[in-house]
DNA sequence: CAGCTATGATTGATCGGCCC
DNA sequence: GGGGCCGATCAATCATAGCT
């Protein structure tokens, strides 16, 4: 009725889904810190700079796959033991013995 | 889809995989601003997202091109005129401000070096 | 092509911090 | 003590992409 929504202006909306390998990226950072999937602003550039969409899209990301994570565990079940198993890193709270436990490909 | 082999292979991080941590437990709570239903029952969830109006919109919109920040007395006369509390005013600048700066941010890297344009 | 699910974006409102 | 702002996030929803 009165929904008289403008859903016109809204034509930005056109979204394209992000390319299978920047998920790839996405998701292995989210199960390797499934104890607290929030990253900082830094890691979200970094990730955003990876995966070849800006800082925002990183968060929404982010908050989408969290919201919707928790909302059914179960559904991503599979998931989340596939990513843990392929990159065996710690998460728990990070940095733990002296440093130098750096790990991404840098050629 | 998934070939079941990777299920009992690395009991431990499956472990891992299905822990309920914090994060998973956070839930808001419900909002206090809306318009308690008239009858309200005082602690009834009224918890429901208020959906401006498109002329609502268009009017905080406005007001926001005036002046990025509202006086109290300003932001009196905006919820008056517009039918809502002066929270859902203060919250909506706030949230503009937000959306503004993204905006700018957005724009500033776009413009920053390469991007030999299209 | 219809119907349904997956997914990126938007947004009113909350949470914790900080400042005055 | 309280109120406003900021930054991040939540949570519900929108609209489309993509699969069956």
């Amino acid at each position: 009725v009165m929904i008289l929504r403008s859903r016109f202006l809204d034509a930005r909306r056109k979204r394209r889904n992000f390319n299978k390998q920047a998920t790839e990226i996405l998701n292995e950072y989210f199960y390797s810190h499934l104890s607290n999937p929030y990253p900082s602003e830094e890691a979200k550039e970094e990730l955003a700079k990876k995966c070849g969409i800006t800082v925002s899209q990183v968060s929404n990301w982010f908050g989408n796959k969290r919201i919707r994570y928790k909302k059914n565990i179960g559904k991503f079940q599979e998931e989340a033991n596939m990513y843990a198993a392929r990159t065996a890193v710690n998460a728990t709270s990070v940095s733990a013995h002296g440093s130098q436990a750096n790990s991404p490909s840098t050629p | 889809r998934l070939p079941p082999q990777c299920k009992e292979k690395d009991q431990e991080h499956a472990e891992e995989t299905s822990k309920t941590f914090d994060w998973m437990k956070v839930k808001r709570n419900p909002p206090k601003t809306a318009v308690l239903s008239e009858f309200g029952v005082p602690g009834q969830p009224n918890a429901i997202r208020t959906n401006f109006t498109t002329k609502q919109l268009t009017e905080l919109e406005k007001e926001f091109h005036f002046n990025k920040y509202l006086t109290r007395a300003r932001r009196v006369e905006v919820a008056a005129s517009l039918e809502l509390n002066e929270t859902q005013v203060k919250i909506w600048f706030q949230n503009r401000r937000m959306k503004q700066k993204k905006r700018e941010k957005l724009g500033c890297v776009l413009a920053g070096s390469t991007a030999p344009e299209k």
